[in-house]
RNA sequence: CGCGGGGUAGAGCAGUCUGGUAGCUCGUUUGGCUCAUAACCAAAAGGUCGUUGGUUCAAAUCCAACCCCCGCAACCA
């Protein structure tokens, strides 16, 4: 055996503003689907996840709810930990960015970007009350009042650091091109391509009286770190950089990430690792956004859908189940209470079903379990899991499970019980080893449920479990 | 003349790049089965592929024009 391939996954890392959410769980989810497809090729992999802390927003939230910034942050964490662990999601890294290792990484990547960052004032108009600045397109609607201060906006200037993505764009475009960082879907690549053309340098920070709550500049006392080098550096400074070699897992395998979030990770994100003279991530793959019964969600219209809660309904299984095989993998997807039930009864009726009535024949048969030998090559699952279409391969999967269904059907097992004993033997000898070999597919997906029926069926005596694995609600 | 996504069976979608008998899931109807969670299996019904025109032996697919729906300020992934 050779030295185990290596691989590195991120995922985005969430404001910890507000709270978990279906768009979060997409992330983790198929960033662990990729992380398990890959364990199973016998790769090793680190993934990543973490939380996104600094920010005005978070601090003027806890100044708010009367509690310090540093404690409101831990307890923001801590919930989307506690969610990606309920989500049956296994990361081998958390990253926040207020822990002091990795802001002092941060200010060493800003001072080996030094030549590509320059300092330049930013003009706008500016709201007193607020202490921000306004876009034109919030001045001309608010007719140049602030709306909750009712002063009128002032054009003010501002000192500001910028990185020079004109120096990298060139370079940018190509490696997307001809997708030495390939964008997926194909799409969003075209769609990014158009963007680049425009884009302007980025201001990477912001005075520090306007913005206290974040990473000094280095050299610079009047200065704070905007989100930029501060976030996504994160995907850098929890494998240790620059302290550490980090070229065992970088370049990561794939980055995964919202459509909304792909301009930053395409834009800026590769100008800090070409000023670092590091190699650009070799997949960025980018999903949907979840609607609610066919609308976007929107605190506002208050139809925001909060992921715990569906997680409670039907068990974790079910949750990566509809989010990995009815939400497609790259496009936008909704969400409706009904759609999800009917998801569970697909749960309940083909592989609950399914799973029941084999043990049960088995008891008849007096079969004992079988332990996989050597798991089968599935070229097909193989080219759908390699072009991230999740939810086909999921399909693929599927389509094996109402194979097994008729399988029986078709064979009759409980006739064979009365008129055929080795035959029937024989068929269900191979309907076992069926089974497992869907087992060890579905484990990519929903893993737990895949461990109870290797366990059901590997057993020293195969028997049904004593509480069916998708219950009927109704 | 802003940008983008979409319009294929009652619903949700695939197929469009690379033209060749229009497909999947759910639902509906009928039948089968009784190992199983009122499950499972089989068969059937159901579509002028948004409209019009063009290219072609052949168009859901390529080309042109048009119509309709949904996003594109902020909270928000």
């Amino acid at each position: 055996m050779g030295i185990m391939k290596k691989s590195y996954i991120t995922t985005a890392i969430p404001y910890v503003n507000g709270v978990p959410h279906l768009g979060h769980a997409m992330d983790y989810l198929l960033a662990d689907t990729m992380r398990r497809y890959l364990v199973r090729g016998g790769e090793e992999v680190r993934l990543q996840a973490g939380t996104d802390e600094h920010g005005s927003k978070v601090f003027q939230k806890a100044e708010a709810s009367g509690v310090p910034v540093e404690k409101f942050v831990d307890e923001n964490a801590k919930k989307f930990q506690d969610f990606i662990h309920a989500l049956g999601v296994e990361y081998t890294d958390f990253v926040r960015t207020t822990d002091p290792e990795h802001e002092r990484r941060c200010q060493e990547i800003w001072v080996k970007l030094g030549k590509y960052i320059y300092k330049d004032a930013y003009e706008g108009w500016y709201c007193e009350g607020c202490e921000g600045f306004v876009t034109e397109k919030e001045y001309e609607e608010n007719n140049g009042v602030c709306p909750d201060h009712q002063k009128p906006y002032v054009r003010l200037s501002e000192e500001n650091y910028y990185l020079r993505i004109a120096d990298f764009k060139e370079r940018m475009r190509s490696a997307i091109e001809n997708d030495e960082m390939k964008i997926t879907p194909a799409g969003r690549k075209k769609e990014f391509l158009n963007l680049l053309v425009d884009m302007p340098d980025v201001s990477i920070s912001r005075p520090k009286k306007q913005l206290s709550w974040g990473v000094p500049v280095p050299g610079d006392d009047t200065q704070v770190m905007y989100v930029w080098i501060d976030a996504l550096a994160n995907y850098i400074t929890v494998l240790g950089y620059p302290d550490k070699d980090i070229s065992e897992w970088w370049p990561a395998e794939v980055q995964v990430i919202g459509k909304d979030i792909l301009r930053f990770h395409a834009g800026i994100w590769p100008a800090i690792l070409m000023g670092l003279n590091l190699p650009l991530p070799k997949n960025l793959l980018t999903h949907g956004y979840i609607t609610v019964n066919g609308e976007k969600m929107s605190k506002s219209v208050g139809n925001v859908v909060d992921p715990r809660v569906v997680l409670d309904k039907y068990g974790v299984d079910a949750f990566r189940y509809y989010f990995l095989r009815h939400v497609s993998t790259m496009e936008d997807a909704d969400y409706s209470d009904e759609k999800y039930e009917s998801a569970y009864n697909e749960l309940a009726n083909d592989l609950g079903n399914l799973v029941q009535r084999l043990a049960t024949l088995c008891v008849k048969g007096e079969m004992t379990g079988q332990t996989m030998i050597e798991r089968q090559r599935d070229d097909k699952f193989d080219e759908l899991m390699g072009k991230y279409e999740f939810n086909v391969a999921f399909d693929y999967v599927w389509a094996k499970v109402q194979g097994l269904n008729k399988k029986i059907d078709t064979e009759k097992p409980w006739e064979l019980v009365k008129t055929d004993p080795e035959k029937l033997v024989m068929v269900l000898d191979s309907l076992v080893s069926e089974i497992l070999g869907v087992a060890d597919l579905l484990e990519v997906f929903i893993p737990e449920t895949a461990k109870k029926i290797v366990e059901i069926f590997s057993a020293e005596k195969i028997v049904p479990p004593e509480t069916s694995l998708f219950p009927r609600t109704r």
